[in-house]
DNA sequence: GCCAGACTCACCGAAAACGGTGAGTCATAT
DNA sequence: ATATGACTCACCGTTTTCGGTGAGTCTGGC
């Protein structure tokens, strides 16, 4: 008898997790052997188990899926690792398989497809769903069309949040929340030029034009 | 035999659908006879076809899951509806019950859930999951304390976009998407004024203080 | 001890956002 | 025909945001 695939399950929202195991149980060589609500819970569990396929959902409280990803590429450990994304961001996708992402699946797709990717990756192939690799298709010609080969074409961008500062983050959220910079500084107690000097370096690091932009990357890392 | 419980599940995401039907269907008394990925599917599929609960998202492109539930409110139909809900909204709670919800479950509860709550409201008791609950405490206990009872205790506030004009929903993404007046006018084809008009507008019937206020209205209601 | 980085603040100017008011066209419905 | 609402634009002033530059303290690490 086969050995069979061992797989944990990481998502925010027990119900996708209670449904992607009941789809995967139904599947004789898959076997779940562990779920995690949060990035923390997967990196501990890891600590102390092993599986051989990951499925980590990109948004997720604590921990960012794409930061657990990070990690786990840097230790170099050797299960594969599936993302699942809510909202397509392929723009993501490019840089996610630099670190180390095997599989990527979107949530609007069947799932079915967590099937084949579990079966796909763990034999050594890369899988990305129908919707992702038309998503990436469609970005290739828009950049193709829009700016040829651009010069520095952003190797990072997926995970910036481990170069901000704790006072920057404290910021951010604010900033998300709707607050204005004066608003900012009554609530932390320091100047108002201090809460603009904050704001200007986060526009630099996370690459936006404005407070909306900051507002967006705080909603897509659940910062707020 | 017993007649089933017909059941129709709403839902953008096909995997989560895909669970939560294979959840449901482990339980004799329950069939599902139906789902949608977008509120216009569910208008379209209760035209011709009935069942006597809807499992309904709150996050759907297309129409919006409130949108949805206001529609069948009108109409006056007989399923009970069961709303879903991403992010825990509780502030929604109370205004969607006014508007026939006879259900609350967060998706971050167990899927085990989604049975109890279709067996209680089908014997017609409201059901509210226990996170819902407790939100709805914590919010009064914290309304309370911090306003004690407030004049007009805005009664909508849950769908204000049908209230919303085309031209002002294009405005709206816009803006959510980092634009800047002068690029809006530009995209717009519109003077920068006009824009201003609008973003004011916007401001006013969202009730939200600035641009970043405007993006995540949008995030919320799934515009971009 | 020195350096890097985090945190703090200031000053400058330009651009954008916000708040209010008024007003014109056009289509639709009553 | 008239009234309503969507769409458009203008002008006013104030506040906020953005961009750049410089600089002080304090802490932890080498």
């Amino acid at each position: 008898m086969k050995e069979k695939i061992k797989v944990h399950v990481a998502d925010d929202h027990m119900i996708l997790i209670e449904g992607i195991i009941a789809m995967l149980n139904t599947d004789s060589e898959i076997e779940v052997v562990g779920h995690s609500l949060t990035g923390l819970q997967v990196v501990e569990w890891f600590k102390t188990n092993k599986a051989d396929i990951l499925v980590l959902d990109i948004n997720m409280p604590e921990l960012d899926g794409i930061e657990v990803l990070k990690r786990f590429n840097k230790k170099a450990l050797r299960q594969k690792i599936i993302m699942l994304s809510s909202y397509d961001d392929v723009k993501l996708v490019q840089e996610l398989t630099t670190y180390g992402a095997d599989g990527f699946i979107s949530k609007t797709s069947a799932g079915e497809h967590i099937v084949k990717a579990i079966k796909s990756v763990q034999s050594g192939i890369p899988y990305f769903s129908d919707d992702i690799k038309e998503g990436l298709f469609n970005l290739a010609i828009g950049q193709n069309v829009a700016e040829g080969n651009r010069p520095d074409a952003t190797p990072e961008d997926a995970s910036l949040i481990s170069e901000l500062t704790d006072r920057e983050i404290e910021v951010l959220k604010l900033v998300a929340s709707e607050y204005s910079t004066p608003e900012i500084a009554d609530q932390l107690l320091i100047s108002t030029n201090t809460v603009e000097t904050y704001r200007k370096k986060l526009l630099k690091k996370l690459k936006v034009k404005n407070a909306v932009g900051l507002a967006m990357f705080a909603v897509k890392h659940r910062m707020i």
